[in-house]
DNA sequence: CCGTAAGTGAACTGATCAGTTTATAGTGAA
DNA sequence: TTCACTATAAACTGATCAGTTCACTTACGG
């Protein structure tokens, strides 16, 4: 082997499935989305795909998982929690639009929406390994800065709800309305 | 014809149609739903069902509008504008979040959210003929309140639609989430 | 250079489903 | 009765798609 680097132990092509069922998922959403598609989007067989992948599902959830979690540490990581709490509260709400107006944001709110009446785990897991973490961030937050006096909250978890939503508020509607461009 | 009723213009089993696809698609999603079993629920046959509806898109959208009329009719009705404000205002909140959390409510919502990619006019068209119709309410009421100096308010469109946010906080990610039961 | 494991492509299975057609039957009015 | 309309059941078309199988090829480590 020319260089040193450890191929992930699931096998040569395993990425490359997972990128290319990003790409083939996020544009035609779950039930749109056809392995075979998936597999040439892979470049990889579809025997291939399913040696690693023991279905549809499975490969939707691993992708919606990684992508999501991927989201969250960025915006984690982006936001100073030092900052006053105008900047913070700006900062964080800001994170929050730039993710809902995404064309990931959308599609994966679409697909998990749409999709979880027959496939329930899918909208927890979804929810689990993104927005929660971030909703944990701000209760977090929202507990230091009531200790130092600088906001004054009873109930974190649902003032967290409220931040969230009223992000939302003028973009939400104009979503299920599909009015503007992607 | 044993009683003198007058049947809709459309056809003798038009509203028959309608309330067998209301209970599919209510029950099984867009695609979940087979025209097969519309018909079958609904106790007439395909070619019946086809006579009526150009096809099961338009069928659906007929389904939607019409409940989702019939919803907003009654929210409209329920309230009683001139109470004071601080009722008027929980009234319309109660009101909202009955739909939210209603069997139809959920079921309609994630229909139009995940189905809106493959079928853009379904979210429009449901938004306008529920939501929109209680958002323009509420704007009105606003209105009337500051007018009467109640309120404060410069931005009424963007207060309506916080107001209907907030209303959702600690109910919207449940439903993604999918922890509440049925 | 050989053996093993990973990958390939293409055909195949079995199923679902939207929408059409056909031959037939009931129904109301003239 | 007869005409026109509405409805029906069932078969059919044509298409899609998840997942499997198989005969074959690469690639790599020892």
């Amino acid at each position: 082997m020319p260089d040193g680097t450890i191929e992930p132990k699931k096998g040569r092509k395993f990425d490359q499935v997972l990128e290319g069922a990003r790409q083939v998922f996020l544009s035609d959403g779950f039930e749109g989305a056809s392995v075979d598609d998936i597999a040439k989007a892979a470049g990889v067989s579809k025997a291939t795909l399913y040696s690693y992948f023991p279905d549809k599902r499975f490969l939707f959830m691993q992708v919606a998982k990684t992508e999501c979690a991927r989201q969250a540490d960025h915006a984690i990581e982006t936001i100073d929690m030092d900052a006053p709490v105008q900047k913070v509260l700006c900062d964080i709400a800001m994170e929050m639009v730039d993710f809902i107006t995404s064309q990931f944001g959308k599609r994966i709110f679409r697909i998990c929406v749409g999709e979880s009446d027959r496939f329930p785990e899918l909208g927890r897991e979804f929810y689990e390994s993104g927005p929660m973490l971030i909703r944990n961030r701000l209760v977090e937050y929202f507990q230091k800065a009531v200790a130092q006096g600088e906001l004054n909250i009873t109930d974190f978890e649902l003032a967290a709800e409220q931040f969230h939503e009223l992000c939302k508020a003028d973009l939400f509607p104009r979503m299920v309305f599909n009015m503007t461009e992607e």
